[in-house]
DNA sequence: CGGTGGATTGAGCACACTCAAGCATTGTGG
DNA sequence: CCACAATGCTTGAGTGTGCTCAATCCACCG
């Protein structure tokens, strides 16, 4: 079976959904060869971005999900006076533009924050995918679930949380989803600048390179400009989990 | 067609979903009125909460989605460190527990903040008629969207706002979200209390109660007690809306 | 009547913002 | 190759918004 898939990609030069190491991002665990190659040819593999370049735009007409195959994307928003506001960062293995499935238009814009690779999902096609192989569709619903869930917790952590905790927080998170795709969780490269992380952790970048500086003297991380290194992660933790009050949680 | 169901409904003393009003959010636009049938046997209709009773329970085997007839429901996380954090308010018409679709576990708690009637939407089964009938399954991806985007906007405004623009963003949701079911957008009450929108919005009740009564000294809104009369809703929209700095959006 | 939970108001303080200056890095053109 | 610009990052000083702590008030209810 997948003899017959390999071949075909290799005619064409791309590399197969199953041999790509993020398939369980973009498909359920078990997929029928068969659904599997016409799943194949509905996703357009590959893409490639220059830092800066636009994946979408906020309000184009929506057409596809993309998931990060290599590099790094930021999506914002655009409010109606005009300021901008970092949504998310998408590192490799995640997908973008799940807020937008169903809707006419894209709700925010996605942009590489150096060069990326990307495969696009188009979600008119893939509807009809998605009604035969019923395990799609739940595997849909569970990503959209978790991206409902991560902005909820973005909401929950950063509203009652301290300049220290968000960053301890936001670090942490970073390593975690490195280390879910098997790179170092204690070693790597920010993709986005400082102003990023401020915007999208409701911070003021000067606050944010003070907290990272005092973070680094209390030997819980190390910076060479974006090359961090997580020195003491449950120091961290402890920073992100603080405890401000251990309040009484009836219900 | 309307009237088998309508017999139906009459012998077992329940309202029919096509009757209910609310139907548009449960259901898509055109039902197969033989579908919409099957669907009505799934759905529990019309169950009764107390004020402070408990929906569904944070961790509880996920079983169903459910929908707000008539009162009001808040929903909260309770976080590692035992923090307690409210995540949303659902008014009439408005679906409680998405974020928990085909994921195992509710990722929430809901209570009820006065008497209430919900519908409850039971989604392993649901899972069948989603397959069955197209439009379902797009209407329900429709939903998570939204909740996404909700959530998303949660995050944005509340990052950049001042304690004024967040009350006055919450004001006008909750007038906008009466309004559409056709309460008055200009007079209600609030069925969540000062620290309820306090923690929501990130903020000490203190601050809640003065900004309060300051918007009410610029002649914005009318309280007495949890009953809210909105007298200039442009102003209160300009307060919302502040524009702190005319930002550049290239991309 | 006292008791309880919710709401308001006041005083003082602290965390993060603003403004401002300087440093570091990268890229571009002469 | 260096000068220069542009952008990103860091550090400092002063200020203000919203928090904490505390007291009071209010409505509802046993």
């Amino acid at each position: 079976m997948e003899e017959t898939i390999f071949a075909k990609t290799q005619t064409t030069f791309r590399t197969s959904c199953d041999q790509c190491g993020l398939s369980s991002v973009c498909l359920p665990i078990a997929v029928d060869p068969e659904d599997l190659y016409r799943l194949e040819t509905a996703v357009n593999r590959g893409q490639k971005f220059n830092r800066g370049e636009l994946v979408f735009k906020q309000r184009d007409r929506f057409k596809s999900c993309f998931v990060v195959q290599g590099g790094a994307v930021k999506t914002f928003i655009v409010t109606e006076d005009g300021e901008k506001q970092v949504t998310g960062f998408y590192l490799p293995g995640e997908m973008v533009a799940l807020d937008s499935i169903n809707t006419d238009y894209y709700s925010c814009s996605a942009e590489a924050l150096e060069r990326s690779s990307l495969c696009e999902i188009p979600l008119d096609r893939f509807a009809e995918h998605t009604l035969r192989i019923p395990g799609l569709q739940h595997h849909f619903f569970q990503l959209m679930s978790q991206e409902i869930q991560k902005s909820q917790r973005m909401t929950v952590l950063l509203n009652r949380k301290t300049a220290d905790e968000r960053l301890a927080t936001f670090l942490l998170s970073l390593s975690k989803r490195f280390g879910r795709r098997h790179m170092s969780a204690t070693q790597f490269r920010l993709p986005m600048t400082r102003n990023d992380i401020a915007n999208h952790l409701g911070l003021a970048v000067e606050t944010v390179s003070r907290v990272l500086t005092r973070l680094q003297k209390q030997k819980l991380v190390q910076f060479q400009g974006r090359y961090c290194t997580l020195t003491d992660v449950n120091g961290l933790t402890n920073i992100a989990h603080a405890v401000n009050s251990p309040y009484e949680c009836r219900g």
